[in-house]
DNA sequence: GATCTAACTTAGCACTCAGTAA
DNA sequence: TTACTGAGTGCTAAGTTAGATC
């Protein structure tokens, strides 16, 4: 199927469409499309169809008949989650399932998987949850007192010492509690927000932590060039072992990499250096490359004290520079550290990828802290860009980076409350979407019909956003970043027409690299009119020429902004996200299943997740030796089980014998050894069925960014699995006030 | 409406380190 | 004690969106 799938798509391309003519000339950029990803995918496909795949091919076999064998209750499941008439999306490498075309049905509407029932609510709006800002507190002036109280208050006690995440204070005022009660974290989200765009009262910190300078290489480490020792000026010699760092990625065999970096590398050069360097093939890394690999070897080989003394400079670090204080809180910064020089790995066919991405230089700072604090130092004989003091912003640090002239920031972590305010608002606005979703759908239907253009283009990218969960789609500068497009920037030559394909009518074929260069492939059934209107926006186009010529995101968005407040193209991810993960889990579990078969029930409502949301992952490089590993373990174990059965069986057999108390208590020992090796047998069934399952989707970026936490949540309540089986502990911190708040009734 | 920019979220990859098996 | 492995974490690239400016 895979191998089919990469065929299909090598081949595809405008013959369908009448190209003749060119109709929307201004709008057309003669855009080279350089298939990076379809290259990329072939090298996954090929490596896929290496040796590794054969060599496990006997392997998966034997899996798959074990799984035959598993219990009944698994196998129903798991036709359900695969759902058998053809639900399934199809994507890159078949890796998804084995069917290819998505049907549209009337309920089933967005989802990967068929759904039985609509996506309706099964009750009225629970508006318990409703992200309801309290009283406005910057409009209260004893409560503003009050919290510039509290933040002096802060300072005073907390400053000097301190190591807990969250400065404790009770409810009437900021007295910490005695030394060893256990320290109650911050409910940020009892308290309430400010709704006048400010994003703090007070801030401070400490500034960014700058990477080290440049240590020069010993002298016996030699660089090469045209079969000659050379030495280099130090700052040639910088950028040179950036590159001799990489010399095993196969970044360096890329020509845009080996060009852009040998470019910025001779910037660098002295005069006599550049007039001899100059071709980058009669350059020899080597002896950087093995030096910088034995001193990686070394810091493995280190002593367990030597190690522990890193550790605990780092944890210095962390706790001096890692934290900040906004308003009366002590917070985790999210990235402290300012990002060390070195060369540009852009992503796809990134046409930078390879530039010396320079060291930053106190100088290029702009601190952003409040006017009382105490400001950061810059480094003795340094200054800082600016001092800045804008509440109206989150950030603490920023500077412009030279690849693409953009800003840097330093921000909280995602345990922080404003970004778990953000957070919470975000799946809030998706609730507030779930509300009018339908009435949203029934006007794009209805503007399919459109006599203007520019609407029916409109309705037709929206109802790909909300069915297939895509990106807006920003137009890009051409040259400055890979050929990557969502909704609104599909081209022609991404979209292929079937009126019937596979017993199906209406197919459309979409194929084209997203972001980071990540394919999207699917093929999907779609309604008459919008088959028909698609037909009409490809007449008289050319490949490079925009599906959508009459839209943009920023369109889009205003439009999107008028149906709903708040409402834009992102939003119809996070709420079809969410709400597949609750539909999934409503269908996928059964109240008789155990907790690991509930673990894997979870995982696969958030695997149709990442498939809706074409959240993929290179398998991992041990990804066989590992399921191997896991097989061998499974087999080991069933072993165990036939031999504890067989003894079970004799200890019976005695006890009908002998009729005595010692061989009845035989037979219940060997009664729960059975019973306990069987339950470690399942373990590992699940554990490998869960990991196959798993083997190029990843499922963290949409448990992190799209799963309105609390259905997870509220999942585990009804289900009494423990959070700790879904979340860890950085998920936990970031998703506090969805565990806090959260009861087993919650509703999306 | 086009373009630019700032601010923020979303994303996959690489590395680390703790747990576990040998 | 060592080697191995995978979950967790950090890093930073690549998106989206809104607002300013022309």
């Amino acid at each position: 199927m895979s191998g089919d799938h990469a065929h299909k798509q090598q081949q595809m391309h405008p013959g369908s469409v009448d190209y003749n003519s060119h109709k929307h000339k201004d709008k057309h950029k003669d855009r080279e499309h350089s298939h990076k990803e379809h290259k990329r995918d072939k090298e996954r496909e090929n490596s896929k169809n290496g040796n590794s795949e054969h060599k496990s091919s006997s392997e998966r076999k034997h899996r798959e008949k074990e799984k035959e064998r598993l219990k009944h209750k698994e196998k129903q499941k798991e036709e359900k989650f695969h759902s058998s008439d053809g639900k399934y999306r199809d994507k890159e490498n078949g890796f998804v399932s084995s069917l290819s075309i998505k049907v549209e049905e009337d309920n089933g509407y967005h989802l990967p998987i068929k759904h039985e029932k609509p996506l309706k609510r099964e009750r009225d709006e629970d508006d318990r949850y409703e992200h309801k800002p309290k009283k406005l507190k910057v409009d209260n002036e004893k409560k503003v007192k009050k919290r510039k109280q509290e933040d002096s208050d802060y300072e005073e006690r907390e400053k000097p010492k301190k190591r807990t995440k969250e400065v404790k204070k009770d409810s009437t005022g900021g007295k910490k509690k005695a030394k060893n009660e256990p320290q109650e974290k911050w409910k940020w989200w009892e308290e309430e927000k400010y709704t006048d765009g400010s994003k703090w009262r007070f801030l401070e910190h400490k500034g960014p932590v700058f990477p080290p300078p440049y240590e020069p290489l010993p002298d016996r480490i030699r660089f090469y060039y045209d079969g000659k020792a050379m030495k280099l000026s130090p700052a040639a010699e910088e950028v040179a072992t950036f590159y001799a760092k990489m010399l095993d990625h196969e970044y360096t065999t890329k020509d845009i990499f080996r060009k852009n970096f040998f470019k910025d590398w001779r910037k660098e050069m002295t005069p006599e250096e550049k007039s001899k360097i100059t071709e980058l093939k009669k350059c020899d890394f080597t002896e950087m490359h093995e030096y910088f690999k034995a001193q990686s070897e070394a810091r493995k080989q280190m002593t367990k004290e030597e190690k522990q003394k890193i550790k605990e400079e780092n944890e210095r670090i962390l706790q001096e520079y890692g934290y900040c204080v906004m308003d009366n809180h002590r917070e985790r910064i999210g990235n402290f550290r300012i990002e060390p020089p070195g060369l540009f790995r852009g992503r796809g066919d990134h046409p930078k990828m390879g530039k010396l991405k320079r060291r930053i230089r106190p100088e290029d700072i702009i601190i952003n802290c409040s006017k009382d604090s105490a400001h950061p130092q810059a480094p003795p004989g340094s200054r800082w860009k600016e001092l800045r003091h804008d509440n109206k912003v989150t950030w603490l640090v920023s500077w412009t980076e030279n690849i693409q002239g953009s800003i840097k920031y330093i921000m909280l972590n995602p345990s922080s409350r404003i970004k778990g305010e953000k957070d919470w608002q975000k799946y809030e606005t998706a609730r507030r979407l779930k509300k009018s979703v339908e009435h949203i759908r029934a006007q794009y239907r209805e503007d399919w019909r459109s006599k203007e253009m520019r609407i029916r283009q409109r309705a037709v990218a929206l109802y790909f956003i909300d069915k297939l969960a895509l990106r807006a789609g920003n137009e890009k500068d051409e040259g400055e970043t890979a050929d990557t497009v969502g909704c609104c920037s599909l081209r022609v030559e991404h979209i292929r027409l079937h009126p019937q394909m596979d017993g199906q009518d209406y197919v459309v074929e979409l194929d084209f690299p997203g972001k980071d260069s990540i394919r999207y492939y699917n093929k999907v059934s779609v309604e008459k009119r919008v088959f028909k209107n698609l037909q009409l926006f490809l007449e008289n186009k050319q490949a490079k020429d925009d599906l959508f010529d009459r839209l943009n995101t920023s369109i889009l968005n205003k439009h999107l902004q008028e149906l709903m407040d708040g409402l834009t193209a992102k939003v119809f991810r996070t709420y079809n996200a969410s709400i597949t993960l609750q539909q999934q889990l409503k269908e996928l579990t059964s109240p008789d299943d155990n907790i690991p078969e509930k673990i894997l029930s979870y995982n696969r409502a958030n695997r149709a997740v990442a498939v809706l949301c074409n959240h993929q992952r290179a398998p991992p490089k041990t990804f066989e030796k590992s399921m191997h590993n896991l097989q061998t373990k499974i087999d080991e174990k069933k072993k165990q089980l036939s031999a504890a059965k067989k003894e079970l069986k004799a200890a019976k057999a005695d006890a009908k014998m002998l009729r005595d108390e010692k061989s009845k208590k035989a037979v219940e020992m060997k009664k729960k050894a059975v019973q306990r090796i069987s339950e470690q047998l399942m373990k590992l069934e699940v554990q490998a069925t869960d990991r196959e399952e798993n083997k190029q989707i990843a499922l963290g970026t949409s448990k992190l960014n799209y799963l309105d936490p609390r259905i997870s949540v509220a999942w585990c309540k009804k289900w009494a699995v423990p959070i700790e089986k879904i979340y860890n502990k950085t998920q936990r911190e970031k998703f506090a006030w969805a565990i806090d708040m959260t009861d087993e009734d919650f509703e999306f």
